[in-house]
DNA sequence: AGTCGTCCTTGACCTAGGTCAAGCCGCGCA
DNA sequence: TGCGCGGCTTGACCTAGGTCAAGGACGACT
């Protein structure tokens, strides 16, 4: 919990294969920021304040619309980053963040991070990298969101969520924000793994954990192939 | 039409604060192609040959789902480029590109680029902020679709598309793309276009141009605060 | 001028998924 | 040990937008 700046930029994959010289200069350059569960972070259209790592804890990444309604773009966990894309590109934060539980964070402010690019050209590169991978999955959630009915939506996830061993695993997320991040209501995703659940593709073992069954099946059905439910 | 491939390069934002030298390496590893209208230019999983910026003519990137909906990411025109993201990322084309028209482009060979990129620290920057639009360009993408409906979405379209002025201008798209874009389909988009037409809000000139009359109301209802249609 | 091939428009109908409402489960706290 | 509250489930109903089908407009060839 109490781990150092220095352990936490160096947690972070972001940041693996930068020189130590230059990793002492980000870590004299940043700051701890501690949340509460349900604290604010940032809000949209707020200066961005800079690249957050996250220790411990974990934040939700969000939108939302005039109606109200709210779309989880992401969650972010330990030894992941969030906001880097507004800070490189420098406009305001593009969404709202928002601690899920109690969470410690490290943040480099925007001013000398910047400064630091400009001369590092390794942690350029790194940056550069990790972008191109978010950017990746922002696209493929856009092509599940908009390619994919339902049950395709949620066998991709749980396929990707699962990692690939048959052992019972837990949801990284509650629910109702699972359902958001593959734009359904709560209501939707229940019903639809009561209906994985009833045609003997996963078993649910209470109400964060479940395991995958028949992956096979659950794989066509992610690939539209299968004959639906 | 044959403008250099200096010339191209030039014209191309990515480019802008590139040096002289460098753009000049850039060049010398470069080579022109061009495409015959509908030629497909690659298609998702291929290895990604590398970034091509476009010279004349416009690129359709999009997705399609076993089912064969697709989805058009994007259209692309001259002085714009596409497959960035797959090159710095250096995984597969993640998308299928196709020559709306005839098309020139000029394409810049991953490897060499890569190799450039590891050395040229003013390259580097420019492509992460080029990155970086791109990022904020689909997050907006997606809130639209996520959260807010067909009006909502089309009167923002055609805000940003009408770039500010009350002139009539032209959808640089086919509305059949433009739809697919939106994630709606063409009918929809028809009927969409007719309401506002009907209301006031725009006025449609010939299938392919149209003018923006009441942009207040346009914007209040892409804001979601006007009282629906 | 005629014919074909796109694209676009319009109408009638349908369905995936959202909304609303009720009840349940499980956990933290007194 | 009971209470309250947030999250989850289930059912009944509804609607935005998709699908299907039938023209209409317009340009590219012959």
């Amino acid at each position: 919990m109490t781990e150092s700046i220095r352990d936490i930029l160096a947690s972070c994959g972001f940041f693996a294969e930068v020189r130590e010289d230059s990793l002492d200069r980000l870590a004299s350059m940043a700051r701890r920021k501690h949340y509460v569960k349900g604290e604010q972070i940032f809000r949209q259209g707020e200066p961005c304040p800079g690249l957050f790592v996250v220790g411990a804890g974990s934040v939700r990444v969000f939108k939302t619309s005039p109606s109200g309604k709210e779309h989880v773009l992401h969650i972010i966990g330990p030894g992941e980053t969030f906001a880097e894309v507004a800070v490189i590109g420098e406009f305001p934060c593009p969404a709202y963040a928002e601690a899920v539980q109690e969470t410690s964070t490290v943040l480099l402010p925007s001013g000398p991070l910047i400064r630091e690019l400009e001369s590092n050209h390794a942690l350029c590169l790194q940056l550069m990298r990790g972008m191109a991978r978010w950017v990746r999955h922002l696209v493929s959630l856009m092509e599940d969101i908009v390619l994919r009915d339902a049950g395709e939506r949620l066998a991709r996830h749980l396929l990707e969520a699962s990692a690939g061993e048959s052992q019972p695993f837990a949801l990284s997320q509650l629910k109702k924000d699972l359902a958001s991040h593959l734009n359904l209501t709560s209501e939707t995703l229940s019903r639809t793994l009561r209906r994985l659940a009833d045609a003997g593709l996963i078993e649910q073992l209470g109400s964060q954990r479940l395991r995958i069954i028949r992956r096979e099946e659950l794989q066509h059905l992610a690939d539209g192939v299968y004959p639906k439910l």
